[in-house]
DNA sequence: GGTTAGCACTCTTCTTTTTTTAGTGCTAAC
DNA sequence: GTTAGCACTAAAAAAAGAAGAGTGCTAACC
């Protein structure tokens, strides 16, 4: 109990071992199993195993079975125990056919790799990606429709393009806006995408409250557009749904249901979002993964073009965490263009 | 056997009836459970049972079990037992909130229909909308970024707009792309944007052919742009796939797992796409649904604004027939504007 | 002191047996 | 044509038994 036991090499190894066993086999690991890879007897394991138990590394179901990794197990395995290892050459293939492919725009190559890693691992991929704020405005355009109604383009020095459409109330002048959609196109271009909307009412505004008896109007018209460019640039692609379901530990159907659920809810938007602190990747761990305590979420930051954002990878707990985490790193490299190609 | 027995009204009551109690009960129906609303002992029930099973309507799981409606008796049902009812308040007012909120484009509002409909059936439903053919050309812009890249943005009288980014071989004059989008904006505005491919090729083509050396490469650009506008076009939204999945029916893992893959493969776009034939709303149960032969679709068109496409809804065989009916067509009356409103 | 063989014990899982229950088909009487 | 009565069936639920995997502990070993 209080006693302070030491992890000495041969118990990281024995963790080392049940870990990587049990994600192969998803079954309890017992001790006669380990005793060619560990050399010794089994009743030396069963000791050790009594030792790795109460410093909490792994647990067992009932009184006579196997162990399995607790959280904590796998958390120290994550921070101490794994080597990410080089890809396979299978998996290296694969990818670099995508990169090599040149004519993919960034966020397509980025979607691309989100198939091939949840192909290959047979886990669940997001990809949480937002325009980034070193876009630049590089144009607006209104074009005009019939019956009051306009749309709005806002284009970005990246080549990112998002429109909107607007029904202007009967007395507005459509060519107001067109000529106000002229004026920031004079002074607003090169702006940060997220400062047009403070220069908009800033620069711009004063402007055309002295010229345009309905300046409101038209200011609220672009405002929005604006707006809208930011919020609505967030966009979110899943990959292999399915491949979570279909992990063995999930085999009831209360499990299937309850995950299934909350992989369509979008709540798990938010889940992807963000990495606490500034590291570039991150791995969540059952309860910490904030979307079930089943299963582990790695995600990494990318950054490319105009777009930078979040992959998630979603998988059970016992996941290939070495794999996962080389391939997301040669991926992200690649699209970031690292690598020198 | 060879009895050619006649389907008359207590026999028709029953199957409707069994139908009925199957859809809320999932329970196989007996004969005792019907004595009261057929006024008549479970003796002469079962008798009648007898009749409708060797008509092939209704199907037992085993020699002593209770009565389930085979695929040929939803058939009959459908066909000649079910009497769509008018909606219930509830059902009603959700959808009337919807309509009111004129804020809501088009397909804004058959997205948002489709998530109701999910919610309130508990069954999944998906929409394939396209951009129909009577959306004209209004424009196309072309917007220069660095690096010899540039956005072609094509856009409609209905207020579609699309774009796509191009890469310039080194030797191409930006000046020429930009006069051709000029003159393509004089010749072809107005024309069905299924057709302006065809024309861009025998009137434009010709034209720039004369002017431009490298004519080629600028015809392929907007040829590009309307040509994936086009195929691009065919937007797809699912609603509530979990819902499906939650069916009391599917209870086994093997079940859920299957059609989980069948929601998320991309292939069931193609089964929703068409109703066979021209009628407006079609009713596909097991087999017929060329999804699973598990699942009835009821499929119904729609066609507003620059938008027309198909609805589809999908739910376990023993699916509230009347009801889902009722609120499709009521829904795409609405959308449609038949309603007056 | 760490390591190991040996063994009793525990819990799960698989198989078999028994009981219960819902509902049928058929016969004979109304 | 309708109904009561009854023997019969199959499934589902509960109980009982057998087999297996793996543990903890003790005592002997190096």
């Amino acid at each position: 109990m209080g006693d302070k036991v030491i992890m000495d090499d041969r118990k990281k190894a024995l963790l080392k071992e049940i870990i990587e066993t049990y994600v192969k086999t998803v079954r309890p690991v017992g001790s006669n199993s380990l005793c060619k890879k560990l050399k010794c007897s089994s009743a030396t394991i069963r000791n050790e195993m009594v030792a790795l138990e109460n410093m909490g590394y792994i647990e067992k179901n009932h009184i006579s079975s196997g162990r399995i990794p607790s959280e904590a197990g796998y958390k120290y395995y994550v921070e101490h125990l794994m080597q990410p290892k080089d890809l396979t050459g299978e998996d290296m293939l694969k990818l670099q056919t995508i990169f090599n492919n040149n004519e993919l725009e960034v966020s397509d190559a980025v979607t691309k790799c989100l198939e091939i890693i949840s192909d290959l691992t047979n886990y669940t991929s997001v990809v949480l990606g937002k325009n980034s704020n070193d876009n630049l405005l590089k144009q607006v355009n209104i074009i005009n429709l019939d019956n009051n109604k306009i749309i709005a383009v806002v284009c970005t020095d990246k080549g990112i393009v998002e429109n909107k459409q607007f029904t202007l109330p009967e007395n507005t002048n459509i060519e107001e806006v067109i000529k106000t959609s002229e004026m920031i196109n004079k002074m607003l271009i090169g702006t940060p995408i997220n400062m047009v909307s403070e220069k908009l009412e800033f620069e711009v505004k004063p402007i055309i409250a002295k010229k345009i008896k309905d300046y409101n109007t038209v200011y609220n018209i672009f405002y929005d557009a604006f707006h809208d460019f930011l919020v609505h640039n967030t966009n979110i692609h899943v990959s292999g749904r399915v491949n979570l379901l279909k992990e063995p530990e999930y085999d009831n159907t209360e499990d299937i249901k309850r995950i299934a659920s909350k992989l369509e809810d979008e709540s798990f938007q938010d889940m992807v979002s963000k990495i606490d602190g500034n590291e570039e990747l991150k791995i969540y761990i059952g309860e910490e993964s904030n979307f079930d305590e089943n299963v582990t979420v790695i995600k990494r930051k990318y950054k490319s073009g105009g777009e930078e954002g979040t992959i998630a990878i979603i998988g059970p707990k016992r996941m290939e965490y070495e794999r996962v985490v080389s391939l997301l790193n040669y991926m992200v490299d690649k699209i970031e263009g690292k690598d020198g190609k």
